[in-house]
RNA sequence: GUGCCUGUAGCUCAGUGGAUAGAGCGCUGGUCUCCGGAACCAGAGGUCGCGAGUUCGACUCUCGCCAGGCACGCCA
């Protein structure tokens, strides 16, 4: 491996070690920090060790930079040295990283970048989890490209990684999604009266499908049906039909489930129950005003939370706890949900939880998603949950297609709000930030191919000539690839999709640049060669990128 | 009222203690005899919401304001 970073680093230690000893100066430093200029004539890395050790030394920045300088044994990688501004110290390197970075991509190939940072341990990531109430809407698609693309990045950085879907088929939802179906049955079977709409109920024409379906499997026979009967007959079809619906969306959407978990389930296992009983045993557990308290101030919440209304029926919160309860048995080593950002003020309540059950509320973490406004020519498209008109994620998919959705939803911060403007996301030219990373990638495959049939033979064994890469086209793209580690690292540890999504960007401007400026195909043998060594490592790196984005590589568009 | 998130170029956003704050879109002007012009280059455009503080150094950390969003149920 070539770890430029690290050789600089352990050239600095030495020298800076070397020279407190001389002066008489603890040893205990801080983290030599090293980065990469931005500007150009900066040099290729530089530190800023001589300003944070200034002190120490009681000497000027600069002046001590010059003694750390002077100190610095031949290396060769290190062109030349050079002191700059207040005191950093600049290093410019011989090409030498850039044939290493390459034959590192080429060897590596897709493993090319992988922490190891999961080493092997277990995550669970929870996702999308939309009641089966209703069609999967633009907020649930956000979550399901964040929770689906992060799932990505944390196996590639070396974590067994569950994804799985929390199914909320429990409760007091479903009897009304059972009603409202009902009463859309009788409506259209021409009783409106015997069957009135629940005043909360749901509005969706996807009702009315839902009914229409049952009209012709089932012709008139379910209007005879007792009332008890046919509630639970008339919540468990819709309930059913609609995950399967959920189910079919997200697979075209690219989001495959490990597990479908079943609230429900917790019920009939009896969980809950248990839960609250081992909470109960545990003394954070009390009965007032006839309903069952578990005792969340204990831990980091600001109030008491409900677990066994005074009716006897828990609370969404009590299958909860008894849900990341049995998260937790399975042995994962972290818990990941993903949220609408809405749910944020439930976060203490589940962290005390997690730890009145005496796990490790540390282990367990929660990603908010912030919601996405959704524009058509620059104008906000007006979006009603509670009347039923909303645009769908499968509508957008018809529209734009799921490259460029799963790319939209996660260019962002999740934490922040979306602008998702559909014109934009299905325009095919330069303006949309999807087909220019695909382009670039289609241009590399396409200048691989042309050079094969020109018969030129590509061996990365037999090297290559680093000093034919001379412009700064070229160091930049690949001073760019060799960052490639570090995002990634970033993107797993901060659990950041917008970092890959930037990074393929910004990868993809450069090839575009370095294609343009550098003429490949047809130059001298050297020159040549090192460039297709050069444009097919960032082709092996952006064909990564968009793995883990769960986006096409197309060869060709 | 309390808590959380956000405030950076005309617009959408990167940037979690370092040098002259970046990118895309939009605007202005350029670039192909040639490997894919769905591309590239250049220019204009900023009191980083406001004000203090910490620091050699602050868009970044702390505190206080201002503005927008969200949450504060025996709903889910």
């Amino acid at each position: 491996m070539s770890d430029i970073k690290g050789i600089l680093n352990d050239i600095i230690q030495e020298a800076l070690t070397g020279l407190c000893r001389d002066n008489d100066i603890e040893t205990n430093f801080p983290e030599i920090i090293l980065e990469r200029p931005k500007r150009q004539g900066q040099g290729d890395w530089a530190t800023n060790v001589a300003l944070q050790m200034a002190r120490n030394f009681n000497l000027p920045p600069r002046e001590l930079a010059r003694m750390l300088v002077e100190r610095l044994p031949e290396n060769e990688h290190i062109q030349k040295v050079e002191i700059a501004g207040p005191g950093f110290i600049n290093f410019f390197l011989t090409n030498r990283w850039i044939r290493d970075i390459v034959g590192d991509i080429l060897s590596s190939n897709d493993a090319y970048g992988r922490p190891d940072l999961g080493k092997d341990r277990d995550v669970q990531v929870e996702f999308v989890s939309a009641n089966p109430t209703g069609p999967l809407h633009v907020g649930h698609g956000r979550g399901a490209a964040v929770g689906d693309i992060t799932a990505n990045i944390l196996s590639f950085a070396g974590w067994n990684v569950q994804r799985e879907y929390y199914v909320n088929d429990a409760g007091l939802q479903m009897d009304i999604l059972g009603r409202s179906t009902r009463a859309r049955y009788f409506e259209l079977a021409g009783l409106p009266e015997k069957a009135p709409f629940p005043e909360d109920g749901y509005k969706g024409d996807y009702i009315y499908d839902l009914a229409k379906e049952l009209l012709e499997e089932k012709g008139v026979s379910l209007l005879e049906m007792a009332i008890e009967d046919s509630l639970s007959y008339f919540r468990d079809y819709a309930s059913g039909h609609i995950l399967n619906s959920i189910k079919k969306d997200l697979e075209g959407f690219g989001v495959k489930f490990d597990r479908w978990f079943s609230e429900k389930s917790l019920y009939d296992n009896h969980l809950v129950m248990q839960t609250v009983n081992y909470l109960k045993d545990k003394g954070y557990v009390y009965e007032e005003e006839g309903a069952i308290w578990f005792r969340s101030t204990a831990f980091e919440d600001e109030k008491d939370r409900v677990l066994i209304r005074a009716n006897g029926v828990p609370t969404y919160f009590a299958s909860d706890v008894a849900y990341h309860k049995e998260k937790f048995d399975r042995g994962f080593d972290r818990v990941i949900d993903v949220w609408g950002a809405d749910h944020h003020g439930y976060i203490p309540r589940v962290r005390s939880a997690i730890a009145a059950l005496g796990k490790n509320p540390d282990a367990f973490s929660v990603f908010l998603i912030q919601f996405v406004n959704l524009l058509r020519g620059g104008e906000q498209i007006a979006m009603s949950t509670r009347a039923g008109e909303f645009i769908t994620l499968k509508d957008v998919l018809d529209e734009v297609g799921v490259d460029a959705t799963r790319y939209f939803f996660v260019m962002r911060r999740s934490d922040s709000h979306l602008d998702f403007d559909l014109d934009l996301a299905k325009r095919q030219s330069t303006d949309n930030p999807v087909y220019y990373i695909q382009y670039a990638h289609a241009r590399i495959c396409s200048v691989l191919k042309e050079a094969d049939t020109r018969g030129i033979t590509l061996n990365i064994e037999e090297g290559f000539d680093e000093e034919a890469l001379s412009t700064p086209e070229e160091k930049r793209m690949a001073a760019r690839m060799s960052a490639f580690p570090e995002e990634v690292e970033k993107a797993a540890l901060e659990m950041a999709p917008h970092v890959i999504a930037n990074y393929a960007l910004e990868l993809a401007g450069d090839f575009h640049s370095f294609y343009n400026s550098c003429r490949i195909l047809g130059e001298s043998d050297g020159i040549m060669k090192a460039r297709l060594f050069l444009a097919e490592a960032a082709g092996i790196l952006l064909a990564t990128n968009l793995r883990l984005l769960g986006i096409s590589a197309p060869e060709r568009m």
